[in-house]
DNA sequence: TTCATACATTTTGAATGCATAATGCACTTT
DNA sequence: AAAGTGCATTATGCATTCAAAATGTATGAA
């Protein structure tokens, strides 16, 4: 029909709700993902005038979205100096993997109650997939997956609200987590918390797997510390 | 010496940071304050022509204020159709309560490493207070030295990002938590948990406080669940 | 040279302006 | 009268403008 003159089938959408994003939520998602991976590092200055001209916004959206990501903490915002990428000191960290500790233990134990045979299945496959990255000594990989399982398990939780204070926390110390998995040392005691922790999600054993996760993070905890408070030669600390 | 003359002494700030808010920030408290005793009720509009003219201010700081309460959650932003108080449904206590149980366990257990025996005293002078208004039925008073025991255990925690995490959470709950202290038989079985809160502190016993503050807010859960799906007359169903 | 100062330039915070979308209301039509 | 239609009004989202603050730079003094 007209459908195939035009070339696609709009069939599927005639009774959808039209979601029309506004600009600041889409730019608040972009400055994000560029803190994420880095081409907006931390402790450097978010460049106003240069993101207008790179999104072909004004100000005033992206002002909007600044200040949102200020109250998230992924930036600060220096009153008349202008907008900086905040930087993680050891007391950041002191404060909020307990938090972030906290949000997890929760996570796991609400997943218990919702993880189908088929949801266990799949963090199992990560889970080893994840382990075959750990013995070929691929960090990148291994830390992709890791964060899967950790995200899937999150999901599984079935709790938005939960989602949402959570991943500004996460996203703050993705870097410095990041780093900390150098540590071979860590690395190997984390795989093994990690067959617990798949132990505990198939058993559906809510509080185990609550504990273990929160361990899991408070041991990751010192070794982020020690990445962070060890300044490299160029004296930008956790770049 | 000038400081007299002035009327009032300065030389405490001399060398202290001038703190200069900028006018977001201080827009943001003040909606904030507004949401909370209910000048903005739940589910109504917010009147940002109003507001720009209370305040005395044009409608960008105005405007950045409410994106930043947006992504609390205390307010919501239909595109092209204004800002509302964002109004509580039953799906948002039970994805919001396990999570501020999460938090107010964690701030009992850190707040059982710091505090010392002056602060329990604090704490106990405030528990007996409320015990008074418990047996004379004077509810407002109750609820009122209730949060501030809470808010004492937070503080304690001395982790500020954990409050920072927790209080927007509390706020978009607490015009339900206080209507659902109105039915008795809460009331008394929270009090009763309220003597073993005060015990576990006194004991610096930190995962039993931290039990005990989750149970506490757990055993809420149903009451506001309770509240909030009663519709009242107007189908106004918190306020 | 190093340091301080004055001045031009840039950046920031907030107000204003403008195009588009939503709303309210008079007017029709049945 | 009830429901639909078209138009005027208002509100919204974003761009632009403007004043104040911060920054950079050239000049002069020690």
């Amino acid at each position: 029909m007209d459908e195939s003159i035009l070339g696609h089938d709009i069939a599927g959408d005639v009774d959808g709700i039209i979601s029309r994003p506004t600009l600041h939520e889409e730019i608040v998602e972009r400055i994000r993902a560029m803190i994420f991976d880095e081409q907006l590092a931390a402790g450097t200055r978010v460049p106003e005038r240069d993101l207008c001209q790179r999104f072909g916004i004004s100000r005033t959206p992206l002002r909007e979205a600044l200040k949102v990501l200020a109250s998230d903490g992924l930036i600060t915002l220096l009153p008349n100096r202008g907008a900086w990428v905040t930087r993680m000191t050891p007391e950041d960290v002191d404060e909020l993997f307990p938090i972030m500790g906290a949000l997890e233990a929760l996570s796991g134990e609400l997943a218990c109650e919702n993880t189908s045979d088929a949801d266990v299945a799949e963090v199992r496959a990560l889970h080893y997939q994840m382990a075959l990255h750990h013995t070929r000594g691929e960090q990148p990989e291994y830390f992709r997956i890791n964060q899967q399982i950790h995200d899937k398990i999150m999901e599984l939780a079935d709790n938005p609200s939960l989602f949402q204070v959570y991943r500004p926390l996460a996203q703050r110390v993705r870097r410095a987590r990041y780093l900390a998995n150098a540590s071979i040392n860590r690395w190997d005691a984390a795989m093994r918390e990690h067959e617990e922790i798949l132990d505990a999600l198939d058993a559906r054993d809510g509080k185990r797997l609550a504990a273990l996760l929160r361990v899991h993070l408070l041991n990751k905890l010192e070794a982020v510390k020690r990445v962070i408070s060890t300044p490299d030669e160029k004296g930008d600390v956790i770049s």
